[in-house]
RNA sequence: GUGGCGGUAGCUCAGUCGGUAGAGCCCCGGGUUGUGGUCCCGGUGGUCGGGGGUUCGAGUCCCCUCCGCCACCCCA
């Protein structure tokens, strides 16, 4: 085989796209009901945009970033999401202008650029749903209880909910100290994995705490948790996203070491864990990001957004394949049939939105007949005489 | 990026000790039938992922490489 697609990226094929719409359409049907209004960013940004915005020293920025010079030497990065893209728009129009918040929503290809496994791709669909202007508790309930409703109208039921709060600018700079302080005077304790988490990302010496010795575990419970370190402000916050999440009846577990990626977040953070999916079991990310609106250059404003993967959704989705829509009329022409009075009685089907196809290859009477059902025509047509078409376009062209 | 497993027809796979590649499904034709489907008969379809090496001879052994999968890392 000579070409095949780029590694890690894919084909939707037409059988798959039964699936891939039930997911796509529900989720619009959603954001609509929600009060939340499509936007479409361009597929590549400034590459300034996503080091500022996501962190210069996150992975993202580090090592899976899409970057390229253009033919006028600028940097430009193929968007690893959508939030910043997004917040620039937001800014650069002047949508904060206008009544807020501004709740905006997109379904669109993202670029990391990261060893591919079952459900990770470099480019991937990411529903990215995202409502700026607002430090309203409210809204961050709002999303989570929304890509809540989509798994469950989707019949996902296997999947937990985790949220957390990291703080602000008030209140986490004092518990990286209290943290830093607590990792050296407990350094012994821990295995050199932790201690090398400790030196390059603190908030993340929790990750994935169940892999490492009882030790360390025990150790690390001891340590102190940003969820439980929180300033008055923000406890208050996280306290009335809780309050709401309980009165809509979303289920969800606290998770005190849970963070996030990109440096923007701010309070608010969650994830959604699908079944089953291996080490790539998160299916939604969000979080609150007050402060990446100003980091680009704008007002202070706050956020709150989430991304889910389409493709990660469709794994947690059941096999059941839907059904395609059909057709209304397949003609079945015999050898020396009239193909030219054919193609004008198709074409005053479709003009009166009658669907309709024929034979392209050649095929046997039988053959065609094979066609029109694989086609799931609700009507198949023998061309055998000029009447034969006439009448068609008589009964249902209208 | 590191380590492990894998790649044979469009799809799912078999292929012995190294001896010139097979099945089922799909697709096309025919028979049967209630002109589709079912059932029966036949047919098309392969650079054995790619390149190099060993050998009289490589799908099979060796090296490189590409792609997929798993783990790490990180994420959606």
């Amino acid at each position: 085989m000579k070409f095949e697609a780029p590694r890690g990226t894919h084909d939707i094929l037409p059988s798959e796209q039964p699936r891939w719409r039930r997911v796509t359409q529900e989720a619009e049907r959603l954001c609509a009901l929600y009060g939340y209004r499509p936007i479409q960013t361009p597929v590549f940004e400034d590459t300034e945009l996503f080091a500022r915005t996501s962190g210069a020293g996150s992975d993202v920025v580090q090592k899976e970033m899409y970057s390229f010079t253009d033919r006028g030497g600028r940097s430009l990065t193929l968007r690893p999401e959508a939030t910043a893209p997004i917040a620039r728009a937001y800014l650069e129009h002047g949508l904060h202008r206008e009544g807020q918040p501004q709740k905006l929503y997109t379904i669109a290809p993202m670029y990391r650029y990261a060893a591919p496994q079952r459900g990770r791709f470099r480019e991937h669909w990411q529903l990215s749903v995202e409502a700026i202007g607002s430090g309203d508790a409210a809204l961050d309930a709002e999303l989570i209880h929304l890509y809540d409703t989509l798994l469950r109208n989707l019949g996902v039921d296997e999947y937990r909910l985790e949220v957390n709060s990291i703080g602000d600018s008030a209140c986490r700079p004092a518990y990286l100290e209290q943290l830093g302080d607590w990792l050296r005077t407990h350094e012994p304790r821990l295995d050199e994995e932790t201690r090398a988490k400790a030196q390059t990302n603190p908030l993340r010496v929790f990750d994935n705490i169940d892999a490492k010795p009882p030790e360390v575990r025990a150790a690390l419970a001891e340590a102190p948790k940003i969820g439980e370190a929180l300033c008055a402000e923000c406890r208050a916050h996280f306290g009335d996203v809780r309050r709401t999440l309980d009165a809509t009846g979303v289920a969800y577990e606290l998770q005190p070491t849970l963070v996030r990626g990109l440096d923007y977040y701010t309070r608010t953070t969650w994830e959604f864990v699908g079944p089953a999916l291996g080490a790539q079991s998160s299916i939604s990310g969000g979080g609150r990001y007050d402060g990446l609106v100003e980091a680009l250059g704008g007002p202070a404003t706050p956020g709150v957004g989430f991304g889910a993967g389409i493709e990660r959704l469709l794994l947690a989705l059941d096999e059941t394949p839907s059904a395609d829509g059909g057709i209304d009329v397949f003609f079945v022409a015999p050898e020396g049939a009239d193909r030219t009075a054919l193609a004008a009685a198709m074409a005053a089907l479709r003009r009166a939105g009658v669907s309709c196809d024929m034979d392209y290859a050649g095929r046997s009477v039988r053959g065609q007949r094979t066609q029109a059902s694989r086609l799931g025509a609700r009507r198949t047509v023998v061309v055998d005489s000029p009447q034969a078409l006439e009448t068609v376009v008589r009964e249902l062209g209208g």
